[in-house]
DNA sequence: GCCAACCTACCGGGCGGTCGGTAGACTGGG
DNA sequence: CCCAGTCTACCGACCGCCCGGTAGGTTGGC
């Protein structure tokens, strides 16, 4: 998660001097696993502290709050949404393919570290009602480019009947909760996770009898 | 959610006396309400007691603990699953029916009350260890339960290729997700949200080749 | 008069956050 | 070559607050 490094930059005091960033990326790739495993309101900032070797008056030479800190995890997360999923799934042209690549690509960030992603939906009531506000319109933008891209197929003709409100929610919790029983150590591999949960959400939202569409061109 | 009443008559205090079942019962719904809106550690005590009009010292006549009142919340919410959900889909002996069942039924109870079917899965790491483990393992054994049924879909030819475990987790993801954006007061109504989520479901695990299959007997 | 159903007052402790201080590396003028 | 000044990177001690939980009543209906 070296992302955490060009992203963080911005965030935090540095009021005259500089913070070294590659610390303070240290202290938020740590707070994003902690707030992971133990829940934002559960973790103390004792906690974070302690795991990157200060105190908490130390850690606090680098965030401003335990309410930044969180916002700034989430807004890493999003930026990591919009980079590795919804830019490569704009560029593709046709819905279907387009739809192929908003699920395989957000289920393979899951598997690869679902922390702060998993964070971004989860802790929503930890942040600050302006906070919060930016991170649900984005959330909401994100559904919306989903079920646009359902309406697309519909107008193909490789759905029919489906609202495509209900269908993109339905996606984004299938691949949100992979985060919640797959394990990198586990039985299954991240390939086949990220295979199986693609094939299974194209095939929830296709038309199973594609010859009574319109258009069936594919 | 007047299941609450009996549900919870075992738990609790009562040492000597008895203590009315209405009101703990309304104490437990109130309670639900404001972990799942707010979260279990971001909830206080104060916030349950003036939610039912008590002081905190008053609410205690009630309850043990808070953490009792997260695991008898839980514990109802996973009894409401057993009575609800998998009782009525082990009595189906079709495969598909049966899928179909657990899918309605537990997206119905979901539409109707998600309080307590939420905090089910989401505060799971407020609870004290041997209460966490007594849940964990319920809630193994219902995705176990739904993995079988696509297990038999497969063994019946409806199914190829689909990993069991895979196609039970991503379900239970989808099934779950529907209190996240589901409002009562809202667009959609739960008769459509139902009907779409479980058509949706289905489609995802049946093979889209019936005819490729060996027993393709529907 | 008894007991269920509350209350007021309080406790120890941990929380997020702040304050004043300082070790040590670095820098530039004499 | 030294030393005063300045900077980052921290720490110990502390603050006010609220938390979960309790001790010891009081009240009102049967």
């Amino acid at each position: 998660m070296t992302a955490l490094d060009n992203a963080l930059h911005a965030t935090g005091r540095t009021a005259t001097g500089e913070t070294d960033p590659d610390r303070r990326a240290e202290i938020y790739r740590n707070a994003a696993r902690i707030f992971h495993r133990k829940g934002y309101h559960a973790t103390s900032i004792n906690d974070i502290a302690a795991a990157v070797g200060l105190t908490k008056a130390g850690l606090y030479y680098y965030i401003k709050g335990k309410q930044d800190l969180l916002f700034a995890i989430m807004s890493f997360a999003m930026d990591q949404l919009d980079a590795q999923v919804i830019e490569p799934a704009r560029r593709e042209q046709d819905p279907q393919a387009r739809l192929e690549t908003i699920v395989s690509r957000h289920a393979r960030l899951i598997t690869q570290d679902s922390s702060a992603l998993t964070i971004l939906v989860n802790e929503l009531e930890g942040l600050l009602p302006d906070d919060r506000a930016d991170i649900i319109g984005r959330q909401r933008d994100y559904v919306e480019f989903i079920a646009d891209t359902l309406a697309a197929l519909r107008d193909e003709g490789k759905v029919f009947g489906l609202d495509p409100t209900i269908g993109a929610f339905s996606l984004v919790g299938m691949i949100l909760w992979i985060s919640r029983w797959y394990r990198a150590d586990g039985r299954l591999d991240a390939d086949e996770v990220v295979a199986e949960v693609t094939r299974m959400a194209v095939a929830a939202v296709l038309n199973r009898n594609a010859e009574q569409a319109e258009d069936p061109d594919e």
